[in-house]
DNA sequence: AAGCGGATCGTCT
DNA sequence: GACGATCCGCTTG
């Protein structure tokens, strides 16, 4: 058996609204069990989507097919793909019946630097996990794989995991790439962290 | 340093 | 039939 890193989130720490959850979220880590090794980053850039309030939310225009993690139990992988080709991980929130969820978008590589290098084709660090396809690519996180899998149990192949660690101090901005309720601000960054992706959408203020 | 466009496809109108 | 919660490479200044 291999060492655990950190204590397992229980799914209680995700029954809150997502904008709660996600400042919370920054710090933690996550963990990718990949045939018999571990890809392990820590999360320093988070985004939150509210369901029927949030017209940049995927739940905005009710439950369907691919949004039903959504509205399932909180803890839950709700994996999808945008522009036909990237993954992004989001974990879902609030309780059953209510859509809500927590977009990782960056983490600080930790472990299995190596092995990310590989499935993202280069090896600069704060290129490996600096976005949220580009952490799905790293970790090897594919919607088929992983839709749908519960991030609180010890048996996943992905968790979340926390080891005491908090940010001094949390950058508040409007997210990142949406057109819709742009002015929100609901997306969580670790302030000044080198890993936190750069988006060609917004600009730090001067 | 910043801006553009192409890749590529599931989902919803 | 259009449009993304993106990334990368190429162009321009």
């Amino acid at each position: 058996m291999s060492v655990e890193i950190g204590q397992l989130l229980p799914r209680e720490a995700y029954l809150s609204a997502p904008d709660q959850v996600a400042p919370m979220l920054l710090g933690k880590l996550l963990v990718r069990r990949l045939r018999g090794q571990m890809l392990l980053g820590r999360i320093v850039e988070t985004e939150a989507y509210f369901g029927i309030n949030d017209p940049a939310a995927h739940a905005f225009s009710g439950r369907t097919a691919r949004t039903e993690v959504l509205y399932g139990p909180p803890g839950h992988a709700y994996v999808y793909t945008i522009y036909g080709m990237h993954a992004c991980l989001n974990v879902s929130c609030e309780p059953e019946g209510l859509a809500g969820c927590v977009l990782i978008r960056a983490l600080e590589p930790v472990e299995g630097l190596a092995e990310m290098a590989m499935h993202r084709g280069l090896h600069e660090p704060t290129l490996l996990t600096s976005g949220p396809g580009r952490l799905c690519q790293a970790l090897g996180i594919t919607r088929a794989g992983f839709n749908g899998v519960d991030l609180t149990s010890a048996d996943s192949e992905v968790q979340i995991r926390g080891d005491g660690w908090a940010p001094a101090e949390i950058a508040i901005t409007p997210r990142i790439g949406v057109n819709k309720a742009a002015e929100r601000m609901l997306r969580f960054t670790v302030a000044g962290h080198a890993c936190v992706s750069k988006g060609r959408y917004w600009k730090p203020p001067l």
